[in-house]
DNA sequence: GAATTAATTGAACGTTCGTTTTATTATTGT
DNA sequence: ACAATAATAAAACGAACGTTCAATTAATTC
């Protein structure tokens, strides 16, 4: 047999893609073999390097996506306003619905970095600072203008981060919490690590998240 | 040649641990072989299964060690006293320290869970879920006396959690702060993100352990 | 409807993997 | 010194790996 019936360049891309995305995820990059997601999509092996050069450019191609629509999100999602605080919450509120929605991608950008060359590293790494680099400013104009009370804004930045990527290791869509009531509660921790709470705004902000997330959540 | 002289069983087999634990967390579990490892040790690839019977074997052996050190840690530093505050100042302090100065072997344990066979990943689970259940009782008890503010108990310590342990990630010894710097202010943003800066004393206290920390790094 | 292009198969290549077996040498106990 | 044992080397095993190549068939173009 050769070319199957029904066979579609775009679709079998897109159908690799996603088996990649879910098998990494699952067992790791060195642990999956290409027959292996092969007999995912349902393909011999070698059908896949008409699409992938090789292994680690089909990781290197997955992490970019994943890190360039963060990126495009966040975009997205900033505030026009100056205010640190709602700012802040922006950023909170996007990264964890980013990160929930895409948790399989997630967990492959994060833990498959040691798999890739140098220079591949290098670029994802890349996209990943500068988009730290974006709650650092908040962070540092916050602490600037008062608003927020911060020992040391890198240090906060990382630990802020760490905490919010860490929903994808233990949430199950569907469990106990929604994700409305997740991202409340994980804003909540946020503005009190950050020392927002004492201007009261914040509080009522996220008091009012909150409310919504149960609103939400009773549908 | 066969037997070499000087040759030690035990020496070896720590040489063993150590080089695997370092191999492991910079390349991953799947992408180090056997023989790499021998020659890191500077032995033949069959000499390691005098020591270890399988590969997986040894990978659960430092998982293992490590979450059982991680326990042993713990149980020796808890403290007396019934006070929440200072339960959960030994306990971001004890988690911190062991951490930091485990980095590889943490990285090993949190990364390479995925290559455990089902019953040795329910051990290693076991251990983990005991450990983090001691933080939770502490946020409840805390909750319940009013010592803390907290929305969801089972949320916060897993938020705690990944916060504390992605210093790993990121922290480099001998680099911008010491280890007693990076605790002083994980301490305080522990304790502002449980709710217990109203009370005055965590204030205090954390400020001290800052102030500790900075004399320590000024030396 | 013939020619061209797109999509895939099946087989094979050389390499590396974890592991086993057997032989050989150093050390220890008597 | 001599037996017993501990520690390693050297070579080999079959299996699986990523990747390549030629052949083959479906879809598209003219």
């Amino acid at each position: 047999m050769a070319r199957t019936t029904g066979s579609d360049g775009e679709k079998t891309e897109a159908t690799i893609r996603e088996a990649a995305v879910n098998l990494i995820a699952r067992f790791g990059y060195e642990a999956m073999s290409m027959r292996q997601l092969a007999a995912e999509v349902g393909v011999q092996a070698a059908a896949l390097y008409r699409y992938f050069p090789t292994k680690e450019e089909l990781l290197f191609t997955l992490m970019r996506e994943h890190m360039e629509g963060l990126t495009d999100a966040w975009e997205a999602a900033r505030p026009a306003s100056a205010d640190p605080v709602r700012r802040l919450a922006a950023y909170v509120e996007n990264h964890i619905a980013f990160h929930i929605e895409r948790r399989h991608a997630t967990h492959v950008s994060n833990m498959e970095l040691r798999s890739l060359s140098p220079e591949r590293l290098t670029q994802i790494l890349r996209l990943r600072t500068a988009y730290e680099k974006e709650l650092r400013a908040i962070l540092r104009d916050g602490s600037d203008a008062g608003v927020f009370n911060i020992d040391d804004t890198g240090l906060t930045a990382m630990a802020l981060i760490q905490m919010m990527t860490g929903v994808i290791v233990w949430f199950r869509p569907g469990e106990r919490l929604s994700i409305a009531e997740v991202t409340a509660t994980y804003l909540s921790m946020t503005m009190r690590l950050v020392g927002a709470g004492t201007a009261g705004e914040t509080t009522h902000d996220s008091a009012r998240a909150l409310g919504r997330a149960r609103d939400a959540a009773a549908l």
